[in-house]
DNA sequence: TTCCCGCGGATTTTT
DNA sequence: TCCGCGGGAA
């Protein structure tokens, strides 16, 4: 056998004898007319040299990857080790190879279907020594990361608050996406702002990382591209091995995924890329549209296939979506089109506010479901902020409704889940600080702030890091005697986990850190409801684990661990609930619905405030727009608010201008008041639109509630606001120290007028209109 | 050391 | 509005 085959895999016995659908070549040719539309078998039969596939929203994308990896195995002989296949979530990871192996049975065991992550971070294990990482690292989220750079910056005495954290953390985010270790950037960081703070705090940050034997989400990534680029005999092997390399939504690939890609696909060339630039929507953590913009130029003798027929929603909908997505500029040209019949047209409703809104919308679940026999699970409500998410589930309930909620916190960053895993973090990589700060007083063993200042000190000092810090502050009693028998015993505690966990399930051990470090013990004496919520989640993560340890996919803790890290919201996402789906906009990706809701419609929450300002948000927001309607199958609604309170505020927002762009024939208006029709007027205009130019203002669908055309004014009129110019509620400010702003609530009058402005970059302020440097925009 | 209260900051989206 | 943190008191 030619190729290099994967050591752990028993060279897939079973593929050839249990092939039902592939065994003769003719059958698979029937199959194939049978099953797909000519670009789709087009796309399935290309199997060597660069591919780019364009499949517009429902064009049967998972199909072709599918069957086209069923191609490779069956009638290239290429063997399931030598494929590689990249998705966006778990989910859709383990849904591709169940329709692989539904084709072609057990074969696709030994294929390598994840998402980038998750391939890095087996990468990065099986090659520990030669990426210089200990091989029981640990992953750190988001709120991990926080806390070691929090200490990073103590350490160099940057003070955190003239120096936001998360913007630090933000931007070092940013530099690894982009490839730039910490010796290069310091080199091209200029000396001021914020960038030489981070030319301080990142180089230290990557240490402590690694001194803790930890890695956050953008070194998997960034560390996996480094070892490919030091070790040419890894990456050798790497590409021998990835002979045929796939990958799903290719639109949202970052630098150092678009870098790993062309690393290992540089040796074969069989680089098959699949997405849609017009659903690119994670510019902000870093994805570029040109990736896919740039493939043919990346690869001259790319073929390209694109798939334009949409098998999923109603003409209607379609119609809809093309016509918002067709004023962005910079977008590779196609036209999607269907079979399907015209269906019914998209209903808009714009509600008081935003307890209203949810009531229409759950009236409506509740009639579709009554009357048409809708199931609860086949509608979806989509939103743009998580925030939004808690009226409308106040509406499901008292609907007495359904639903489950994907995103907003998950799971495994509940305090105590959170709690619990750094625990078993610690038995599975002693060094780990972070972790060990978080749980060596939880729950409460006397062991407090003093003390721990105290072994901190000396940790740093002697350049010690996790679980080896506490012998050394035993020998050296640097703390009080009582402290001291306390540390003592927690160190014992763990080092006889640490010795039995090997031996155990993990169900079993996770059972074993919570009885006997008394963290059950302590919320059982608390005695409260809330006590008794975290003591259930308690036992649902000890179910999970039970689950981890029955599928045995996994080697115990460590890849217990792992996947727990790398889990995303959708991953949660239970088809047989029977309940209603709620989520934003973002996580809505890749999934489709036959009834969809999109709740929120309106300027300045989607799209979002934050991105008026600038044309390549705007077109971002675009996009996701496009995504959400592009999800439904049969019936979409789109539904707003007069009036919402965001952080207790009350505001009032008009019509959101992608309603504007929607032809008058697919969308019926419900609202009491021709609402649509108003929305349509300041935006109508063959000008409206995103002019970029400086000298003609840009159409600013702004959020003011006095001066403006005649629509706006009875938009507020009926919102009831005030509507006292120059600052109502809801207008654009720009503040001399401040910069942009909208006002968010007036007091008092003439001279003693108070206005609360959200500033963009500078939070909420309460001002004197009189006194401040600030004017409407 | 812990608990409680008050204040300020935050929210765009997430692997 | 809600959450997390810091400061002060027991």
């Amino acid at each position: 056998m030619l190729y290099v085959t994967d050591e752990q895999c028993p060279i897939a016995s079973g593929y050839i004898r249990s092939t039902p659908l592939f065994q003769v070549p003719n059958l698979m040719d029937e199959l194939l007319q049978r099953e797909l539309n000519p670009p789709q078998q087009e796309a399935v039969r290309h199997t060597d040299g660069p591919l780019l596939i364009l499949a517009g929203a429902g064009s049967g994308k998972t199909r072709v990857i599918t069957y086209r990896i069923a191609y490779l195995m069956q009638m290239h002989g290429v063997l399931p080790q030598n494929i590689l296949a990249v998705t966006f979530t778990n989910k859709a990871a383990a849904e591709m190879r169940q329709r692989i192996e539904g084709l072609l049975g057990s074969a696709a065991m030994s294929l390598w279907m994840s998402t980038f992550h998750a391939a890095c971070v087996r990468i990065l294990r099986r090659e520990a020594d030669a990426a210089r990482l200990s091989p029981q690292f640990v992953i750190y989220d988001t709120s991990d990361q926080l806390t070691l750079l929090r200490q990073c910056m103590k350490e160099l005495h940057i003070d955190a608050e003239l120096y936001a954290p998360q913007s630090i953390m933000r931007r070092i985010s940013t530099l690894k996406n982009e490839l730039m270790d910490p010796d290069t950037f310091i080199q091209e960081a200029g000396d001021f702002g914020l960038d030489e703070i981070v030319s301080h705090v990142y180089p230290l940050y990557q240490r402590r990382l690694q001194d803790n034997g930890a890695l956050d989400f953008d070194d998997l990534l960034m560390r996996t591209v480094q070892l490919m680029r030091r070790h040419p005999d890894v990456l050798e092997r790497y590409q021998q091995r990835f002979r045929y390399i796939m990958v799903d939504e290719y639109q949202d690939t970052n630098m150092a995924q678009y870098h790993l890609l062309n690393l290992l696909a540089e040796r074969y060339r069989n680089l098959c890329v699949v997405g849609d630039d017009d659903q690119s929507v994670y510019r902000f953590r870093g994805a570029n549209v040109r990736n896919i913009l740039n493939f043919e130029r990346d690869y001259p003798d790319a073929t390209v296939v694109k798939l334009e027929q949409n098998y999923r929603s109603t003409g209607t909908i379609l119609e809809a979506a093309g016509a918002v997505i067709s004023k962005n500029s910079r977008r590779k040209e196609k036209t999607l089109w269907t079979e399907n019949e015209r269906g019914i047209p998209i209903g808009y409703f714009c509600a008081q506010d935003e307890v209203h809104e949810a009531e229409v919308i759950c009236e409506n679940i509740a009639g579709l479901h009554r009357t048409e026999g809708v199931a609860y699970r086949d509608c979806a409500i989509f939103y743009r902020t998580n925030a939004q998410s808690r009226v409308l589930e106040d509406g499901l309930r008292r609907a007495q409704l359904p639903y489950q909620v994907i995103g907003g916190l998950r799971f495994y960053d509940r305090k105590e889940i959170k709690d619990v895993l750094c625990y078993l973090r610690l038995l599975v990589n002693p060094q780990d600080t972070v972790s060990l700060q978080r749980i060596i007083n939880v729950p409460r063993r006397g062991i407090g702030q003093t003390s721990l200042a105290k072994l901190e000190a000396l940790a740093l000092e002697r350049e010690l890091y996790g679980l080896d810090m506490i012998p050394a502050a035993l020998e050296t009693g640097v703390v009080g005697k009582n402290i001291l028998a306390k540390l003592r015993s927690f160190h014992e505690l763990m080092a006889s986990l640490r010795e039995e966990a090997p031996q155990m399930g993990v169900a079993d051990i996770t059972r074993e850190v919570l009885e006997r470090s008394g963290y059950v013990d302590a919320l059982e004496a608390e005695q409260t409801g809330e006590a008794l919520s975290r003591l259930e989640n308690l036992r649902e993560l000890v179910t999970a684990a039970a689950e981890f340890d029955s599928h045995g996919e996994g080697e115990g803790l460590q890849d217990f661990l792992t996947q727990t890290a790398l889990l995303s919201d959708q991953d949660n996402l239970s088809d047989e609930s029977g309940s209603v789906v709620l989520m934003t906009l973002h996580s809505s990706k890749g999934l489709e619905y036959p009834v969809v809701f999109i709740a929120g419609m309106e300027n300045g929450l989607f799209p979002h405030s934050r991105s008026f300002d600038e044309p390549a948000e705007m077109e971002e927001e675009r996009r996701l727009c496009y995504v959400g309607i592009t999800r439904a199958e049969k019936r979409l609604f789109l539904t707003g608010a007069a009036r919402r309170r965001i952080y207790g505020v009350e505001q009032s927002h008009p019509p959101s201008l992608f309603l504007a762009d929607i032809p008058t024939s697919c969308v019926q208006d419900f609202s009491s008041g021709a609402v649509l029709e108003m929305a349509r007027q300041p935006w109508a205009s063959p000008t409206s639109g995103m002019t970029t130019g400086n000298g003609q203002a840009r159409v600013r669908p702004s959020t003011s509630v006095g001066a403006g055309s005649s629509a706006r004014k009875s938009a507020a009129a009926r919102a009831g606001s005030s509507a006292a110019a120059p600052y109502g509620v809801g207008t654009q400010v720009h503040h001399q120290h401040f910069g942009r702003g909208v006002v968010q609530k007036r007091e008092g009058d003439g001279d003693q007028l108070k206005l609360t402005v959200v500033f963009r970059d500078h939070g909420i302020k309460k001002v004197l209109a009189k006194f401040a440097p600030m004017q409407p925009v």
